[in-house]
RNA sequence: GGCGAGGUAGCUCAGCUGGUUAGAGCGCAGCAUUCAUAAUGCUGAGGUCGGGAGUUCAAGUCUCCCCCUCGCUACCA
């Protein structure tokens, strides 16, 4: 029964212009080509579109070390990431830049009106400023020791050595990835987006359906301390768009990443009749819009655009659905383990739809990371497509070629079979539309076994022995190829080119859905060739090796820390760190201080606020020893203390350096005091 | 430290609202078969369902505690 044709816009998340594509993103952009493709068999009118994420800093300075222009740059990449898509069969029916005329103006459409609905602040703020550059430097073209674990060598905004994350004015001796210089702190006024004021509108918004449940749940967290207004902004230089009115003020690449779904759309639908931009986005629109994106940006696609679009008085996504990481071999992907795996790497030694069915194979509609292991995959997919699916085909393909001409039997004598077959498919077609992928394959390999098992059962190279039975052996096999129709029907949006294979094969059209009701009968099919061959292992090996990078020492070094060892929690365990010169330990300035003030912090569990005499100054530090210390036991107590700690911003106020305490924690805590006669100020040395 | 997700056969994973001897595929062992790209079919071995306690007539499935993995987050200075 035909059913109303839905009206359906999806979209991936928009691969980042400064960078090849690895199958890390392809996880993504197969989830929802597999899913694409299956509406469309469903005869909706789904729309996919996509383009390249082509703004922002990375982008201006990575051309300018090459010695090009940005524009050039993410045209070099346009064309690079285009290549590698088409060759993964992802279907886009647009792939397009946000680097585009379409792109601005939406964006400036977007500011504006946001602007017009008082959704538009200003505020100052201090940055790092790289001086000899003369621009304003993002967190991750800052570098420098790490805060909390000393690691030198880290990013402004998080470490990767301890994990811990902070602003980048907190890192000790900052310096400026570009030109290395001393970065210092200059004030400059920002745009922001006022998501605190879109934050009711949010609450109900992403607890309404349109999040999986996990998500929804994780959302609610950032809801509870109130949603912190977005800076929208960037000063110039910047490779993006200028904000209207403000001059030298670019859109941060994030604002207008978004829009980029919109202005993909409106490019195609310059170029298409049947597709009305207004009627998909305009707010009240009953057309679908999906989003399918990584769990690393959720906050961007469940609250920053929802507000974007609602205070632009546009519709909101109907669902936004969220997939994992990949891992490779159980873990995170590795350059040195040669598990950082590029999708030209990937082609160069291997068929794409390998790739595309074990990822279907593996893929539910829940937010878990998804693992790639390379001997599971040869396994699966050998086994499943060329063992099974295939296989079927190919075992009687022969025998109606040869004996019959091409030709299948006039009537199914295994009704009952087939249309069990075709039952099946209202089941695989629930699963594909509820991204349930690897239950859907799993449906669909269990009637491939069974049709072997018909084969086996029937054994047409026995009977084909006998006197008179010519008729039942073209009966057998072509029940047989029958059911190898079916299957190939239902595994079509995740192997397309397989699929298209098949049906030169059986010599039929293009199948959709429902053209697999009925079988074929006295019908005459084609020579059947080798549909697919089974993965080698040299070919995997090989994919591996050209993945690996040989790092330096150091590079491999700082690798390994990231995924081995993580701090103890035992103190008594605790090893011993890593050596350091004495250089290192004298940029420590560890001072002698009294005590003259400590005091609760009014909502504050953990913490004391203590005011400590240097001697010649005194110095503000909020202390996480309220379990072990009452305020009035410290005051007049002389201890040590660093003192020449960057200040931290903490909740409650500044802190100006630390108090060294030792011990598990809880009430087993004690802060170090000096022996008699050490004097407030005293360098500990 | 808090929150979320997860820990089920060698591997990848199913197990809904608690109910008979815990499942599938792959791998492995044996048998059959040789139409088919060494493909297929049958049979079998393998798990104290992360650990412990509890609720219940009955727990992989509910509660509590603990351990491990992965995220996010913090009063981490």
């Amino acid at each position: 029964m035909p059913k109303k044709q839905r009206h359906i816009l999806v979209t991936s998340a928009l691969p980042y212009a400064n960078g090849s594509i690895h199958l890390g993103h392809l996880v993504e952009y197969i989830q929802t080509d597999i899913w694409v493709r299956f509406m469309k068999m469903q005869g909706h009118l789904c729309t996919y579109v996509c383009a390249d994420d082509a703004h922002g800093t990375p982008i201006m300075l990575n051309a300018r070390k090459l010695g090009i222009t940005p524009e050039q740059l993410i045209a070099n990449t346009d064309k690079e990431h285009r290549a590698d898509f088409a060759e993964f069969n992802i279907d886009f029916n647009n792939f397009y830049s946000t680097h585009s005329d379409e792109n601005r103006e939406l964006a400036e459409l977007i500011y504006k009106r946001n602007l017009d609905n008082g959704y538009i602040d200003r505020k100052e703020v201090e940055q790092f400023f790289d001086e000899k550059e003369d621009m304003f430097l993002p967190d991750r073209f800052i570098k420098g020791d790490c805060p909390k674990c000393k690691a030198p060598d880290q990013y402004g905004d998080n470490c990767e050595v301890c994990g811990a994350t902070y602003d980048a004015t907190e890192l000790k001796n900052p310096y400026s990835v570009i030109s290395g210089e001393k970065p210092v702190l200059k004030p400059s006024e920002h745009y922001f987006f006022k998501l605190s004021k879109a934050q009711p509108m949010l609450e109900k918004w992403t607890q309404s359906g349109a999040l999986q449940s996990g998500i929804a749940k994780k959302v609610t967290e950032w809801f509870k301390d109130g949603l912190k207004d977005w800076d929208i902004s960037r000063d110039a230089p910047y490779f993006g768009f200028e904000i209207p009115c403000a001059p030298k003020k670019y859109f941060y690449v994030w604002f207008d990443a978004p829009i980029g779904y919109m202005a993909s759309f409106k490019n195609l639908c310059a170029k298409r009749d049947d597709l009305d931009f207004d009627a998909y986005w305009n707010e009240g629109s009953d057309y679908e819009v999906y989003h399918f994106i990584g769990k690393d940006i959720v906050n961007h696609h469940t609250l920053f655009w929802p507000a974007m679009l609602e205070a632009a008085q546009f519709r909101k996504p109907t669902a936004v659905n969220v997939h994992g990481y990949l891992t490779v071999n159980g873990t995170k992907m590795s350059k040195s383990r040669g598990t950082f795996i590029k999708a030209r790497t990937y082609l160069e030694q291997l068929n794409p739809e390998y790739l595309r069915y074990y990822y279907a194979a593996k893929l539910s509609n829940c937010v878990e990371d998804l693992d790639l292991n390379l001997e599971d995959f040869a396994a699966r997919v050998n086994s499943d497509l060329v063992g099974k699916v295939v296989n079927i085909a190919s075992r009687c393909a022969g025998f109606i070629k040869k004996k019959y001409a091409g030709k299948l039997s006039t009537t199914c004598t295994e009704q009952a079979l087939y249309d069990d077959f075709v039952k099946a498919g209202s089941s695989i077609a629930e699963l594909y539309e509820q991204r349930e992928f690897s239950t859907a394959i799993r449906q669909i390999m269990a009637l491939a076994d069974q049709a072997n098992q018909y084969i086996d059962a029937q054994k047409p190279w026995v009977i084909v022995k006998e006197e008179g039975n010519e008729q039942l052996v073209q009966d057998v096999c072509s029940v047989g190829l029958n059911l190898f129709r079916v299957l190939v029907c239902y595994l079509k949006p995740v192997i397309p080119t397989l699929t298209e294979q098949s049906e030169a094969f059986l010599n039929i059209d293009a199948m959709h859905w429902q053209s697999i009701n009925a079988p074929l009968l006295d019908h005459t099919i084609n020579k059947f060739k080798p549909l697919m061959t089974r993965i080698e292992k040299d070919k995997v090996d090989a994919m591996v090796a050209a993945s690996t990078e040989h790092l330096s020492a150091n590079a491999e070094k700082e690798e390994k820390s990231v995924t081995t060892e993580k701090p103890g929690h035992d103190s008594n365990s605790e090893k011993i760190a890593d050596e350091i010169e004495f250089d290192d330990f004298a940029k420590i300035d560890l001072r002698i201080v009294k005590i003259i003030k400590a005091e609760h912090v009014e909502g504050a569990d953990k913490l004391l606020q203590l005011t400590l005499d240097l001697g010649d100054q005194t110095k503000n530090v909020f202390a996480g020893i309220k379990s072990a210390y009452q305020p009035e036991d410290l005051e007049g107590k002389l201890t040590v203390m660093v003192a020449n700690l960057k200040p931290r911003k903490m909740r409650f106020g500044i802190s100006e350096g630390m108090v060294l305490a030792a011990g598990p924690g809880g009430k087993d805590l004690w802060i170090l005091s000096p022996d008699d006669g050490a004097q407030p100020g005293m360098k500990v040395k």
